[in-house]
DNA sequence: GGCCAGGACACCA
DNA sequence: TGGTGTCATGGC
């Protein structure tokens, strides 16, 4: 474990807890719900999702049997407000397939697997990457693993945490590796990062008011 | 009116 | 393995 990537990770989490509050991530009540917002927010912003989720609400539709007798045709239509919706639809109609076939539909079973199998069983199944699988561990299934994405990598890089070229596996093992494992702190850190890139990250490569601004990296 | 968002996949060299 | 094109809407 390294003893100084530790104190920077656990002083940059202080710090944004303080400036920003608990965000209580993942805005969604089931893990159904978690799943299919982790697909549709792909490459898009919330807002544009929670339109989405709103339709696939009022048809009743957050659920993994419903999700399964939906047209293709009528499901992208439902969710067009999240943009690549024919790609969506397909993901989801994927995703659904999936633990149908071979979960017999048991969503809970199937998210019950120790966390390397399932990231594995989630990677095979068409649309979802790394991301968005280690997103359904995290909290759709409630387990310790540490989500990278694109405002993770770049708040890290421009403080001079990282490489601008570390892998989304490394940049993983970079938080990982230091951090115990634990799954409220793991949600809300990464819960944290996507408030401060939405706050403080838009448009501007440094932003004086960031709670992280100038924060040294001589720790590591 | 342009830019960008809580990515992933296909195709090519 | 790495680089590039494609998917697409809505908010700012």
């Amino acid at each position: 474990m390294n003893r100084g990537r530790r104190e920077l990770l656990r002083e940059i989490y202080h710090r944004l807890i303080a400036a920003l509050g608990p965000q209580h991530w993942w805005p969604a009540d089931t893990p159904m719900e978690v799943i299919i917002g982790a697909i549709l927010t792909q490459n898009t912003s919330w807002k544009n999702v929670k339109q989405a989720i709103g339709r696939l609400r009022e048809k009743n539709l957050l659920h993994l049997e419903e999700l399964n007798r939906v047209s293709l045709q009528e499901l992208a239509a439902l969710i067009r407000s999240s943009g690549y919706y024919n790609q969506k639809a397909r993901k989801l109609k994927a995703f659904c397939d999936h633990v149908g076939t071979h979960w017999n539909g048991n969503l809970a079973r199937f998210l019950a697997q120790e966390i390397e199998p399932l990231r594995q069983e989630l990677l095979s199944i068409f649309g979802i990457g790394q991301e968005t699988a280690d997103s359904i561990i995290l909290y759709a299934a409630h387990k310790p693993t540490f989500v990278v994405d694109a405002y993770t990598h770049r708040i890290c890089s421009r403080h001079g945490w990282v490489s601008e070229e570390l892998t989304y596996g490394e940049l993983r093992d970079f938080f990982e590796g230091a951090l115990e494992p634990d799954v409220r702190f793991f949600q809300e850190y990464h819960a944290l990062f996507v408030r401060t890139g939405h706050a403080y990250c838009r448009r501007t490569p440094q932003c004086a008011s960031c709670p992280l601004d100038s924060y040294p990296v001589y720790l590591l």
